[in-house]
RNA sequence: GCCGCCUUAGCUCAGUCGGUAGAGCGAUUCACUCGUAAUGAAUAGGUCGUCGGUUCGACUCCGACAGGCGGCUCCA
C-alpha cells in the first residue's frame, strides 16, 4: 500500500502516474519554478499538499490569474507581519487579494502616513528575505479563539463561520475562513522559529522568497465589514507580481492611464472646467467640450425620434408634493436639494423627469391605441451627492439626463425593454465604446423597507429583465440591493481609464409611479388599466459620458466628434489666404475648420495641432498651391501631400459621416 | 459623510534654516515668413487656497474651513 494513482493534467491532456504515498505535490513540479501551488480535483491547494488515491493534479503557475491571487494574498501576509512588526498595537483585518494587486486592513491608532509605506516595504523585503516558509495547520473553532485571542477582527469572522452571514464582506472574508475547517497559516523561519501568524484558508506561495516583486501603492480607510456604521479600518493598498518586468509593466500602464485622465484631458484640450466659484460637481463646458455635448445631444434626439419618441421639456423646479406623489421625497430626500419656500409653497430643484412626464402622460385620457407612448427629454438634474464622491465628469452634482419614459401595457414591456436595450448598445456602438458589460439591479430581500411594490411586481418585472439582458449575449453581473425603490434595472457598466466602472445607459422597469399617480389607459374593452412605464436614459448623463469617452480615445476623438476636425496651416503668411478659401469649402460642407494664421512656425503648428489631437491636418504651401492641392497630415505621423482641394474635402466629410475613426 | 494626502502665476512645477517669491510653457507686443512635433527678443501676470494663531517677522510652524485627489460608504 505504498503506491498511489494519480492523473497529472496539463494542457488539457491527462496523464496517469503512480506516486508512492507520501509525495507531495510541489515533488511533480521541482524542476518547474513557475509553479506555486497545484489545483487538486478543483481545489487550489499549497505544494506542500500530500497527494492522494485518485487525486487529479494540475498545476498553477505564478503568472496565471490564479497563480498571481495566491503571490498577491501571499504577499499581503507579509505585509501584515511587517506592519505588526513595525506597529505591534495593530489588529488584523482581513487581507484579500483584488485586481491587479492585494490590500490588508489594520486596526492601529494613528493612520497610516506615506513615510509608514516606506517602512513597510523595507521590513517586508526583509521578511521576503528571510524565506519564511508559509505553513498550514488545520484547528478547531475552539483552538482558534484562543489562538488568536488578541485578534478582535478575526475572532469576529470565525465566529460568522458557517453562520450563513452572507454580507458584503463575505467576499474578502472567505479568505480567511472560507467555508469548511479552519486553518491558520504559520510562517516559520529557516530554523523553524514561528515569525508570525493567520487565519487563513490559503493555498499560499511556499516561502516568502517567491515573491518576485511587490510594491506599497496608496493607503486609505475602509469601513470594518464594509458598513458604514461599523469602525473605519486603515487600509494599506500594494500590487505584486510574477517578476520585476510585470510590474514595472503595471507601473507604467498606470502612468499611461493618468495621461487619459479626463479631467486633465480637459484642460489641456480646452474642453470643459469646474469653477471653484460654482462649487463642487458643477462643470462649465468651454466651446471645444460643447462641440462634443452638441454632437452627442444631436445624435441622440435624432435617434430618439427615429426610435419612435417624442421630444418634449419640461421645468427645472417643482413643487414638492410633485415628488412625494411620485415616492421619490420619503425614499432620496437626502440626495435632493433642500426645498425653497417661494409664496408659502415649497419647491425642490428636480434630481430626475419622470415625475414631470408623468404629468404629460396625465394631461389627457390615454388609450390603449396609443401605447407604447414614449416621452424623452434632455433633463438637467441636481442631485446632492455626498461631497466625498464628487469628482470629474464621472460623478457630477448638476448633470444632463437624455431621460426617456415608455408608457406601455404589462404586455408590451418585455418587448419595449429588448427595444430599449439593443437602442443603448447601438449608441455604445456608434460611439466606438467596446469595453462595457451589462449589469442587473435587484431588490434586496433583506432590506424590503427600501423597496415599494410587491413580491409579484418585483418577480414579474426583474424576470422581464433578466430575460432581455440574458438574451443580450453580454457578460451580465447580477448588483443584488441595487434597484430603485420603483423597480429593478439593467445598466451597462462602463469602464475609465482607472478601471473603475460607471453606470451609463440604465433600463429601469417601474410599476410604483404609475400607481402613485393614478396612470391609466382605456383598453380595447373600456376598462380602465394601469400602464407600466419604463425608465430609460441612454448616455445616463452627458457629463459622465463625455468623461468616460475621453478618457477611451485619450482626447484623440473620431472625427464626427472633434471639436475641430481640420486644422488648416499655411507655411508662410502668403498660403492664408488660400487656406481659408479651403476652409471656407470645408465650412460650407458642415465641416468644423480652424486656420492658424499666427505667426508660428509651420512645425510649431503642427505641433500645436498634433497636441490638441486634431484629427486631420491640411497643410498649404507653394507647390499645393500651384497644384490646387493641400497636404494632409494625420495624428500619427502619416502625411498624403499634394491632394485635390475638392477630393480633400470628399475625404473629410466622408471620414465624418461614417463616424469612423482616422 | 468618513480616513489619508495635496493646494505657490492660466498650466506644469522650483523655493535651503522662518527674513514678504522663481523657471518653463501659455498670454501680449515686436522682429522673422520658414514644407511635417517647439524661431528670437521684450512685456504683463502671484494678498503663496481662505480665515485665525504662534513669532520682532510666516509661502515656510500650528489650527479651522474651502477646494482637489485616492479609497470607504453611497449612487433614483
Amino acid at each position: 500500500m505504498s503506491d498511489l494513482s494519480i492523473v497529472l493534467i496539463h494542457a488539457g491532456a491527462r496523464d496517469e502516474r503512480t506516486v508512492t504515498t507520501g509525495t507531495r505535490a510541489w515533488e511533480l513540479y521541482a524542476d518547474d519554478p513557475a509553479v506555486i501551488a497545484a489545483r487538486v480535483d478543483g481545489e487550489l491547494r499549497d505544494l506542500a499538499y500530500q497527494l492522494q488515491d485518485g487525486d487529479e493534479v494540475e498545476a498553477v503557475a505564478i503568472d496565471s490569474k490564479d497563480g498571481r491571487d495566491i503571490l498577491r494574498h501571499s504577499t499581503a501576509h507579509v505585509m501584515a507581519q511587517a506592519v505588526q512588526q513595525l506597529f505591534p498595537g495593530a489588529r488584523l483585518g482581513i487581507g484579500p487579494p483584488v485586481e491587479n494587486g492585494f490590500y490588508y486592513d489594520f486596526d492601529v491608532e494613528t493612520p497610516f502616513v506615506p513615510e509608514d509605506l516606506d517602512k513597510i516595504e523595507t521590513a517586508m523585503r526583509r521578511i521576503v528575505k528571510e524565506g519564511q516558509r508559509f505553513s498550514r495547520r488545520p484547528v478547531t473553532d475552539a483552538d482558534a479563539l484562543v489562538e488568536l485571542a488578541d485578534e478582535p477582527y478575526k475572532l469576529e469572522l470565525i465566529g460568522l463561520k458557517g453562520a450563513g452571514h452572507a454580507d458584503s464582506a463575505a467576499e474578502g472574508a472567505a479568505v480567511e475562513v472560507g467555508g469548511g475547517e479552519l486553518t491558520i497559516y504559520d510562517n516559520l523561519r529557516r530554523d523553524g522559529d514561528l515569525a508570525w501568524k493567520d487565519l487563513c484558508r490559503g493555498p499560499h506561495l511556499p516561502t516568502t522568497k517567491r515573491i518576485p516583486a511587490f510594491k506599497l501603492m496608496r493607503t486609505a480607510a475602509a469601513y470594518w465589514r464594509g458598513n458604514e456604521k461599523n469602525k473605519q479600518l486603515q487600509r494599506i493598498y500594494g500590487t505584486a507580481w510574477e517578476s520585476k518586468d510585470a510590474l514595472a509593466a503595471h507601473l507604467h500602464q498606470l502612468e499611461e492611464a493618468e495621461k487619459r485622465d479626463h479631467r486633465k484631458l480637459g484642460r489641456e484640450l480646452d474642453l470643459y472646467s469646474f469653477p471653484e466659484e460654482l462649487g463642487p460637481g458643477l462643470v462649465v463646458f468651454h466651446p471645444k467640450g460643447g462641440v462634443i455635448k452638441r454632437e452627442m445631444e444631436d445624435y441622440v434626439r435624432r435617434r430618439h425620434i427615429e426610435e419612435g419618441f417624442s421630444y418634449v421639456g419640461t421645468p427645472h423646479l417643482s413643487k414638492e408634493g410633485l415628488f412625494h406623489t411620485s415616492g421619490h421625497l420619503p425614499y432620496y430626500a437626502e440626495t435632493m436639494y433642500p426645498p425653497m419656500d417661494l409664496d408659502g409653497a415649497k419647491y425642490r430643484v428636480k434630481a430626475m423627469s419622470c415625475p414631470m412626464h408623468n404629468l404629460i402622460y396625465q394631461s389627457r385620457g390615454r388609450s390603449y391605441r396609443e401605447l407604447p407612448l414614449r416621452l424623452f427629454e434632455f433633463g438637467g438634474v441636481y442631485r446632492y451627492e455626498k461631497s466625498g464622491v464628487v469628482g470629474g465628469l464621472t460623478r457630477v452634482r448638476g448633470m444632463t439626463q437624455d431621460d426617456s419614459h415608455s408608457y406601455v401595457t404589462p404586455e408590451q414591456a418585455a418587448d419595449e425593454v429588448k427595444h430599449l436595450l439593443n437602442f443603448c448598445l447601438g449608441l455604445f456602438r456608434d460611439f466606438g465604446l467596446d469595453d462595457f458589460y451589462l449589469e442587473l439591479s435587484t431588490r434586496d430581500d433583506r432590506n424590503k423597507e427600501k423597496f415599494q411594490g410587491s413580491d409579484e411586481d418585483w418577480a414579474t418585472a426583474t424576470a422581464i429583465l433578466a430575460k432581455v439582458a440574458d438574451e443580450s449575449g453580454l457578460d451580465l453581473v447580477p448588483d443584488p440591493g441595487g434597484a430603485a425603490f420603483y423597480g429593478p434595472k439593467i445598466s451597462v457598466q462602463a469602464r475609465d481609464a482607472i478601471g473603475r466602472t460607471w453606470q451609463m445607459s440604465t433600463v429601469q422597469y417601474d410599476f410604483g409611479q404609475p400607481a402613485g399617480f393614478g396612470l391609466q389607459y382605456v383598453a380595447a374593452d373600456g376598462s380602465h388599466q394601469q400602464p407600466v412605464m419604463i425608465h430609460s436614459a441612454k448616455f445616463g448623463s452627458i457629463e459622465r459620458f463625455i468623461g468616460v469617452l475621453v478618457e477611451h480615445y485619450a482626447g484623440a476623438f473620431p472625427p464626427w466628434l472633434s471639436p475641430v476636425q481640420v486644422q488648416g496651416i499655411p507655411i508662410a503668411e502668403r498660403h492664408v489666404a488660400y487656406l481659408e478659401d479651403v476652409a471656407k469649402r470645408m465650412t460650407a460642407r458642415g465641416l468644423r475648420v480652424e486656420v492658424d494664421e499666427s505667426d508660428d512656425r509651420m512645425q510649431k503648428k503642427i505641433r500645436n495641432a498634433q497636441l490638441q489631437k486634431v484629427p486631420f491636418m491640411v497643410i498649404a504651401g507653394d507647390q499645393d498651391m500651384e497644384a490646387g492641392a493641400v497636404s494632409f497630415r494625420y495624428r500619427d505621423g502619416r502625411q498624403d501631400n499634394g491632394v485635390p482641394v475638392e477630393e480633400a474635402i470628399e475625404r473629410v466629410a466622408a471620414a465624418v459621416a461614417s463616424r469612423e475613426q482616422v
